[in-house]
RNA sequence: GGCGACGUACCCAAGUGGCUAAGGGAGAGGUCUGCAAAACCUUUAUGCGGCGGUUCGAAUCCGCCCGUCGCCUCCA
């Protein structure tokens, strides 16, 4: 597909047209969790809103490479490089192997991304996994002079990389200036970052190193995999717009430090998700774990409540608001439902660079879509350019001419290739059908039944399977070719 | 204190110089219906936090003020 996509980089503070190294592929890193904890509803819209950019490049036609990595050693609790590692706490607490940790949180995370619909990435490397990177990318930066040693530490030395401060728009200077206390004196600048910590006694989770035992320190471990899956310099590194500083700047540091060469052409930061207009993040407690929020909302209607928003603005939490979303995508769905009443095939090959303008302007509304979703990813405007489109239609669908089959198949794939491929809000065909059940068999029997009385005027019969079907569940509507169900839960 | 972002209808939310300010939810009226539901039609911001300025023209650019948030310390 021969479409130009813009994109708002932070390194330059601009929207600019998107040029990969290669041609026809792309390479992306966007840093992943921290497993010592339940994901909650800010990660959903980090990955969410990644999954449909990775969705999107593909969608174009680009070759995508998606790493994302599982940190599961070197973060710490505690600010400036003190403070216990976050998984080996957990641990304590619980009296169990970090490592059993990390699997049980691990495993949490990609469940609940599975849910939301997220694609997996190509590679989810762990940092345990690829400490000799680690110590080699520590190495050759203490070779070269931008690292130094001081009891068993390795610190990065900020004062050596003149360009530190380029991503976040900070200088060493102001930070210093700031509340910020260093107690660390062996660093030279206050500013200077660990890179390797020596490992205390009786701290579980420590590798040999040249500096004596120990364990990497956080921005590490992204420089290392990065590099070592994308290349020394790759396309996109995304991430939460609160690890802009000072993560991504220490690993912009470390990387070109020793590379020499740019690392990252596109960084892409996503805004946070607040709850009553505060930040949700662990530290602060005030956080929806995803688990919860399933219990509540339909893990799709979340996926769409994320992506109804940009994903460089804010986006507050509240069930009201995830309610009104479900409502919106529900017509979604009815009109899904209806076309497929018409056709019960689907999903036949559709080409975009060819769309029918009758009876439906498809033509029109994928163009606003692709418009939408190149500049910077305008899930929001695409979403309802789709709107539009349904009410067009919905009017056709009401109307005295019925829509051809053929027409109702073209719609149908072009929804599920839009809505369904790259944005991922409505649910995959087989999910939708090809149950092994007799439950579509025993509706249709109460259908039945509640058809013979509505014909008998026995409304009251009619009425109390339309009221019971509903509080278990499923929805009855009577439409002017028969009576239609759809299952609410 | 330093750096950055945002403030658009009852709620959510696009729009960053120029036709009638997208879309969703909610509300109101109507059509259809045994009644519902769904759907359709009509409708709800001479207005985009406030005050100035630039311009033929600003929600959109500039200045000041008010308010909110993020980062500066772990967080997607």
């Amino acid at each position: 597909m021969n479409t130009e996509i813009f994109l708002y980089n932070s390194l330059t503070r601009r929207k600019e047209k998107f040029t990969p190294i290669q041609p026809d592929r792309v390479g992306i890193y966007v840093c992943g969790p921290t497993v010592y904890n339940h994901s909650h509803i800010g990660h959903g819209k980090s990955y969410v809103s990644f999954d449909v950019i990775v969705r999107f490049l593909r969608f174009v036609g680009y070759k995508v490479l998606y790493v994302q990595n599982i940190t599961d050693v070197g973060h710490l609790t505690d600010n400036a490089d003190e403070g216990d590692d976050k998984i080996e706490n957990e641990a304590k607490k619980e009296k169990i192997n970090p490592m059993e940790v990390v699997e049980t949180f691990m495993r949490s995370y990609f469940d609940d991304m599975d849910r939301l619909g997220i694609r997996r990435p190509d590679i989810s490397p762990r940092a345990t996994g690829h400490i000799m990177e680690q110590i080699e990318l520590a190495k050759r930066l203490v070779e070269k002079g931008y690292a130094y040693v001081a009891d068993g530490n390795v610190y990065f030395n900020i004062a050596k990389f003149p360009e530190y401060g380029k991503l976040s728009g900070r200088k060493p200077e102001d930070l210093m200036a700031g509340a910020r206390v260093d107690i660390r004196s062996e660093k030279k600048n206050p500013g200077d970052f660990a890179i390797w910590k020596k490992a205390e006694a009786g701290h579980i989770m420590r590798w040999p190193s040249p500096w004596g035992d120990g364990f990497p320190g956080w921005h590490l471990e992204c420089s290392a995999m990065s590099m070592k899956y994308l290349g020394d310099t790759f396309d996109i590194h995304g991430g939460g717009i609160d690890n802009q500083f000072p993560h991504h700047e220490c690993e912009i540091a470390q990387s070109e430090a020793a590379s020499g060469k740019s690392f990252v052409r596109y960084w892409l930061h996503n805004n946070m998700v607040t709850s009553n207009g505060l930040k949700m993040s662990k530290s602060l407690g005030n956080f929806v774990t995803l688990k919860d929020a399933f219990k509540k909302h339909d893990p799709i209607t979340l996926r769409f409540f994320i992506l109804q928003s940009h994903y460089r603005s804010p986006l507050d939490y509240s069930d009201q608001s995830v309610e009104g979303a479900g409502k919106g995508l529900e017509r979604l769905k009815n009109v899904l439902r209806q076309l497929r009443s018409i056709v019960d095939k689907s999903g036949t090959e559709i080409d975009f660079d060819n769309l029918p303008e009758e009876p439906v302007n498809l033509r029109r509304y994928f163009s606003e879509w692709l418009t939408a979703m190149s500049d910077d990813f305008n899930s929001p405007s695409a979403i309802a350019a789709l709107f539009e489109m349904l009410k067009d239609v919905n009017s056709l669908l009401s109307s005295p001419n019925p829509m051809s089959k053929e027409t109702a198949c073209t719609i149908i794939s072009f929804i599920n290739k839009l809505a369904g491929e790259v944005l991922g809000i409505i649910p995959s065909e087989d999910q939708a059908g090809n149950r092994e059940s007799i439950e579509p068999d025993l509706v249709n029997l109460l259908i039945q039944l509640r058809a013979d009385a509505r014909r008998n005027k026995n409304f009251k019969l009619a009425d109390d399977i339309r009221s019971e079907l509903q509080k278990i569940g499923v929805i009855i509507e009577d439409n002017k070719d028969g009576t239609a169900y759809r299952i609410v839960r």
